[in-house]
Parts: C-alpha cells; sequence; structure tokens
DNA sequence: ATATAATTGTGAAATTAATCACGACTTGAT
DNA sequence: ATCAAGTCGTGATTAATTTCACAATTATAT
C-alpha cells in the first residue's frame, strides 16, 4: 500500500518499538533516546535510528525522541486504529494460551471467534470468544481475514484448504506442516520444536563468550 | 565448537530440514531432490542447495540426496544421538501445551521437570513431566542447562536471575519481556503478540500479488 | 552405446541488513 | 554567551544472505 520501501527487518521490529514506548508512556516517561530504547529491546541503537528514519526525522539531535510524539506516530503506522479481527482454529492449551492473552488492549487485535472438533468445547466462551465446532468454518468465518492454526499437523491441510475457499488472506501457522496456499494468502510459520532444537544446537556450537565482568 | 562457518541463517533451517527428512524415511521414501524438499519445506531450491554445501558434498549429480544418508548425517550433525534435558518454567496453558508436545521422539529432547508458583498444580504430572514449586528451582535443577519461559511478563525478571546464578546457558522466552542476561548466556525470543502484528502489518502493507492461475 | 533429462555444487552477482563514524543540532550548566 | 555533553540522521562501509546460472555428473530410456 504505502511504502514498500520498509525493510522487512525494520517491520518486524516495529511491533516491539511499539509495545516498549507503551510502556513508556505508561511510565510516564516524556522522552527517550535511542540508546535507552536500544537497553530494553536489546537492539543495537544505530539499528533502531536507522528503523526509525525510514519514517522520516522522528526525533530531535541532542535530544532524542518524546515518547508521546513516536507512540502516536507508530500508532498510525501500524494501523492501530482500527481493530483487526482474527479467528483461532484449534483451543487446545496453545489456542487457549492465545484466547487468555490481551491483544485488543495492546495491540487492537480482537480474535473474534474459536473453532474445534471437541463437541465439550463448542458452546463455550473463553475470555469471551465463544467457540464454534469446525465444520461451522463456511458460515461463521464471513468478514474474518486472518487465522491463527493451532490445531493437530494432520489436519492442517484440509483446514488450510478450507480457510483459503473461504477468502483469508493470512494465515499464523503453529502447526509443524509447511501448508501450501495461493501466492497472495501469506503465511508465517512459527514451529515450536524448530525453535527449541535451534536453540540446542546454537547453544552446543556457537557457545557465547563470558565477559570479564560477569554480574 | 566444530565449524563456526556455518551461517545462522543457516543453523535456524537445519531442524526443519532434519524433521522433512524423518517424514520422507518414514514414507519409505529413497532418494530426494532439493527441488522436492523446497516443495515441502517452503524453502528456495538453491537455498538448500547452499545450506547442505556447508557440510560438504552430499549429494550426487543428476541422482538427489540419499534421504538415509542425509538423515543420518543431520541427526549428528544436530547432536540427535544424546538427549537433553530442559526444564519448563510456567505451566499455564502455554507451558502444558509445551508438555504435550513429544520433543523426545522427534527431536531428542527432553523436558526433565516442570515449575509452576500454582499449588494445585504442584506435585501433579502432565505427560510424566513432574511439576514442582518455582521455589524449589534452586533445589530440583541440578544439570539442566536450558529453560523454557512461559511465565507472565511481570516475573520474567526474577525468575530469569535465579536462572542465572544457577548456572543457566540458554533460555527459550516467552513472555513478552526482553529479559537481560549476562553475555554468555543465550537468549531466543518468541513474541506471540509481535508474531500476530507484524503479520497484520505485512498483510496491510506488502500485499501479495494474486497469481494468473489460483487453484 | 548413445542421447536426453535431471540434478548437484558453486562461482559470481544481487539483495538485504547491520554497523561505523561523524557532522549537525539541542540542551543545560556555568 | 559560551561551552560541554548528549543525541540524531545518514553517507559509507561491511557483513550476511539469497539467488542466478551453468559446467559437471548421473540416471534412464531407447
Amino acid at each position: 500500500m504505502d511504502q514498500n520501501k520498509i525493510p522487512q527487518a525494520t517491520a518486524k521490529r516495529l511491533p516491539l518499538y511499539y509495545r516498549f514506548l507503551n510502556n513508556l508512556n505508561h511510565q510516564g516517561k516524556r522522552r527517550v533516546s535511542s540508546k535507552e530504547l536500544s537497553e530494553a529491546v536489546k537492539v543495537d541503537s544505530a539499528t533502531i535510528r536507522r528503523d526509525f528514519s525510514y519514517f522520516g526525522a522522528l526525533g530531535k539531535k541532542g535530544y532524542g525522541y518524546n515518547v508521546e510524539y513516536l507512540l502516536g506516530f507508530f500508532r498510525k503506522t501500524l494501523d492501530q486504529d482500527e481493530v483487526t479481527d482474527v479467528a483461532l482454529i484449534g483451543v487446545g492449551n496453545l489456542g487457549t494460551a492465545f484466547l487468555n492473552y490481551n491483544f485488543l488492549k495492546n495491540n487492537n487485535i480482537r480474535i473474534q471467534i474459536g473453532f474445534d472438533a471437541d463437541t465439550d468445547k463448542v458452546g463455550t466462551t473463553i475470555s469471551d470468544v465463544p467457540i464454534y465446532h469446525i465444520d461451522e468454518l463456511e458460515e461463521k468465518m464471513e468478514g474474518i481475514e486472518v487465522a491463527i492454526l493451532t490445531i493437530p499437523a494432520e489436519e492442517a491441510d484440509i483446514v488450510t484448504e478450507k480457510l483459503v475457499n473461504l477468502g483469508i488472506t493470512g494465515i499464523l501457522n503453529f502447526t509443524p506442516a509447511r501448508i501450501t496456499v495461493p501466492n497472495h494468502i501469506r503465511v508465517h510459520h512459527i514451529d515450536l520444536a524448530v525453535e527449541l532444537q535451534a536453540l540446542v544446537y546454537f547453544l552446543k556450537h556457537y557457545p557465547l563468550k563470558r565477559n570479564k565482568v560477569d554480574e
């Protein structure tokens, strides 16, 4: 839409900046430097300044950034002014964790509806979100363009196909399956086993150096 | 340790390759090409060949890769021959999802022990993993170097400090807090709210082009 | 045997991202 | 006023990653 010039790496960090600016604002802080922000979010300060610079000159030399202004700017940039509705497919432990997370307050994202195959869950409400049977997907997805997939891997392909037919545009996929979708649909994969195994691999093969001074 | 020449981007993909090779092997497949693998894991085939090439010539021109051989090679490379023990801190919905995931079978990673502050959970066993009270962290963490952090953000700093003092080397952090640790400790952050918000941002600002032929 | 199709491994090029380093500007103290 | 300390924005550089594209090799069909 707008500026496709913003690097993807930068775009991925924006929500992080946004949350910490929110924190600072709640703490009543008026100004913040890239150095302070760097320590809070663990991103190099030059990278932060570079990231911000893609949006123009948001700070003041010798001063830093005005928290409220920056927050307001990112709210607009991240479309925080309009609520995004999403559906949650699969109300197991992982799915329930999502339902209990207050995305509406912090991210202006609302989990509108949940689906599950378990008839014990169907008809209940978790954190105000109604749970329907997965067979009702077709009728109930009206107007929802984003889905979180927290179902067993074996069902990933079937459910994905249904979602695609219903005109979804984005899927956050937590199943270990790498689902196949048409080109115009965006899928972000978060694979918990891969993340854990990757961490273990890094620990063994990329040992970090101990500091002279270790608190 | 071994070859620090392997790019981090490559290292992160290894567990993914490993799982799909495992799948293929179970399906009785003998050979596989980078093209096939590419379609399965959604990684460009040239990237796959490049990734593999860091470990030497694992395939045969005009033929592809021998599934069994490749699987064996990665098993060794990913240290799949020795079990890695990890602790799970925080047995809420997200934590329970981890406990029910069979990392031992697929990844040779064993969640040895869980901790929680809720006395109703303490003393129970979830998927054969015993749950202890968080106050017992000091006594029970003997020999465990990796922790999965699935606790509320407010407790992240206190618990992290304890883990650091106990000599942990790696943390998989699911809290929204960006925890601070000494340099020699590796932390991987997985921030569910950030991931969801980033997906929404990409959907709005980086719309994907529809294909001519859309199945 | 020979020809054809498939596929790797990798130099080279392209792209993307991170970092350095410094001029310009702002603040606040004296 | 003047100065010192702090900080941004960014050109330039370096680093990391991906992708192209093709010679070399292998398998398979005839």
